[in-house]
DNA sequence: ACGAGTTAGTAACACGTGTTAGCCAAGGAT
DNA sequence: ATCCTTGGCTAACACGTGTTACTAACTCGT
């Protein structure tokens, strides 16, 4: 097995023609006139050989690496702990692989943002990339939008105008809150899912602000508490929600993954969900059925979002879609389990 | 910004060079003389024109792609609730950033095994690939062990020569089972982290039964149970071990994840844990601390692994190891939380 | 018989890089 | 004066593919 690679010459040698012929054969080049013969042939011996194309070559010559970027912006710490992360993997694998397209992982410190994030496309490894949870400075947006890449953000960001694919947070979040609000809740904490820098975590609040206000319930400032991705923080936040003396009986916290830690602390001061606290969470991880109390949460279509991030991506790639009017938005659901009750 | 490709000739142009000496300057060849003048001009056409070297090109020429494959096996479902993924792209991504790699991500449909497994590299798209929780049958085994495709497997296969990193899963189920015993538990149930065809199941088990056997403590066979991977394999099984109407006090769960739903099952039947039931898990997944009671568990160091995995099929591409004799075995630890109580 | 059109296929270039063999001038040794 | 070395650089090939322009043979209508 230790076979020197074969390539369309030995193809074409085997079967008597031209590694032109070779290659129209084999891409079923439409439009041109080949026998049957010949055909047959040339597929016969490249079956024979165990021919499989030079996928480098191939993008050399075509200008088409068929491979997408995956380009993750968050510290190690918080990649390890993402609990989304599978999700959008494997939505992306399923829509990658219907199109024969593989998918490059690359992960921008923060330090070099700029131009790191062009290197992958400039050096022509990746056709397109979609960027993650973006945090963005203003000349690192406005540098992609100029640029000739490809570009699908996944969560949107503040004053872009670059193509992506989020859900409309805010108007989740009040769905959240409003369903604590139905139940009778007037003082209502709020944990969001990450630091104000990134745009789903301000939205949320705001969605939390706008149900209680138009419910008129007045959000104290001191339970509103920005959390950073992992349970760890949300254990923090919920710890100092505790500490600040203020009096809540539910919690609305943005991020199942934050409300795993957020769940602990509770309990730490033998508090019960929801005997004593409802809490309701935000995106449906896997976990969060299992949790105990099975966790009440607003679901995100992790996968979907995935699935079309990687489709619009491809027809930007293709030139089938215009860059600037490309916004999608998928939609929420409030999953009912059991981490809330109603106030008596 | 539509600025065209800019290539090592008009980089050559600027300087008043050849492509050549572009090359030989910025790739730094030794032994070789250019004269610093011409360097300096050199390097400095490059930095003004923002220079990029086209890696397709690099990789045809020089048959490295600078890439490896990380190949996923999986469904679609098991990739989506996976809850080590993250841990394994964040240890990939630090090892390969080092040694300035690139890591694409695939996936393996079993329908196809034998031959998917070569396509991406003999399609040179990856200089090698790590295969994550892999489950061979015979002949895709020897396939990959005579082809000239560096591989290293995470996760150990029985019957296989190939390099691969893995942890003592007997000795770390019997560190598991141990505990338990130690803590005074006779009547043990085990539910495995996966079906048997995964190498690590059976191996779990058997620790199992040989920390059963050493402590003279009988195994029903009717409380041995394999699951799945996911929660809810987790949650049948733990189902089926309650209705099997044999008596246990504790259950060695091979798997966190799997745990989380076996959990939710014991809950259901209004057993509390650790009270009515101890429970140990295995893996340390990053919510097992947060969960309630914090989860007494083995430690797999995920991330170490994969950056091992990374190192190990780096000096395999490099030919700096024979792949014959490598295979590394990590520690695992037992984490004592609060999910296992003494029999008194 | 002869030009026009079709059929079946090929030679040759392009993609952008790494690398080997070699060229030329200047200087030193014989 | 001739030969050899050495520093500094370049021409030319190779990597494996897609594609365009072109040719040679063959058919066909008049």
């Amino acid at each position: 097995m230790y076979r020197n690679r074969v390539t369309s010459r030995d193809v074409a040698k085997l079967a008597g023609v031209s590694r032109t012929t070779v290659s129209l054969v084999l891409n079923n080049v439409q439009g041109i006139q080949i026998s049957p013969e010949t055909r047959q042939k040339v597929i016969q011996a490249a079956n024979e050989l165990g021919y499989v194309p030079d996928a480098t070559a191939q993008a050399l010559v075509s200008r088409r690496t068929k491979a997408i970027g995956l380009v993750l912006t968050r510290t190690h710490h918080h990649i390890a702990t993402d609990a989304f992360l599978p999700k959008i993997i494997s939505g992306l694998l399923t829509t990658a692989k219907q199109h024969n397209i593989r998918i490059l992982i690359d992960w921008v410190e923060t330090e070099h943002q700029e131009s790191a994030y062009f290197e992958l496309a400039r050096a022509k490894r990746i056709d397109g990339m979609i960027l993650s949870t973006p945090r963005l400075n203003d000349s690192a947006i406005k540098a992609l939008e100029t640029a000739d890449i490809p570009t699908v953000l996944m969560g949107s960001v503040a004053g872009s105008t670059l193509p992506f694919v989020d859900v409309d947070n805010v108007q989740a979040a009040e769905k959240a809150a409003s369903y604590l609000l139905d139940l009778g809740h007037r003082e209502i904490a709020c944990i969001s899912n990450a630091p104000p820098e990134y745009t789903a975590a301000p939205e949320r609040v705001q969605g939390f602000r706008n149900a209680m206000a138009r419910a008129g319930a007045s959000v104290k400032e001191r339970l509103v508490c920005f959390a950073d991705f992992d349970p760890e923080s949300g254990y923090r936040c919920m710890k100092s929600l505790l500490e600040s003396g203020e009096r809540f009986t539910a919690v609305f916290v943005a991020s199942d993954n934050v409300a795993i830690g957020a769940k602990a602390a509770l309990r730490e001061a033998g508090l019960h969900i929801p005997g004593d606290i409802s809490l309701i969470g935000f995106d449906d991880i896997p976990w969060a059925m299992y949790s105990d109390p099975p966790l009440t949460t607003i679901r995100l279509p992790a996968e979907a979002l995935a699935q079309k991030a990687c489709t619009l991506l491809l027809n930007l790639i293709n030139g089938r879609e215009n860059r600037q009017t490309n916004r999608i938005i998928l939609e929420t659901e409030l999953i009912v389990r059991k981490s809330c009750k109603a106030i008596q």
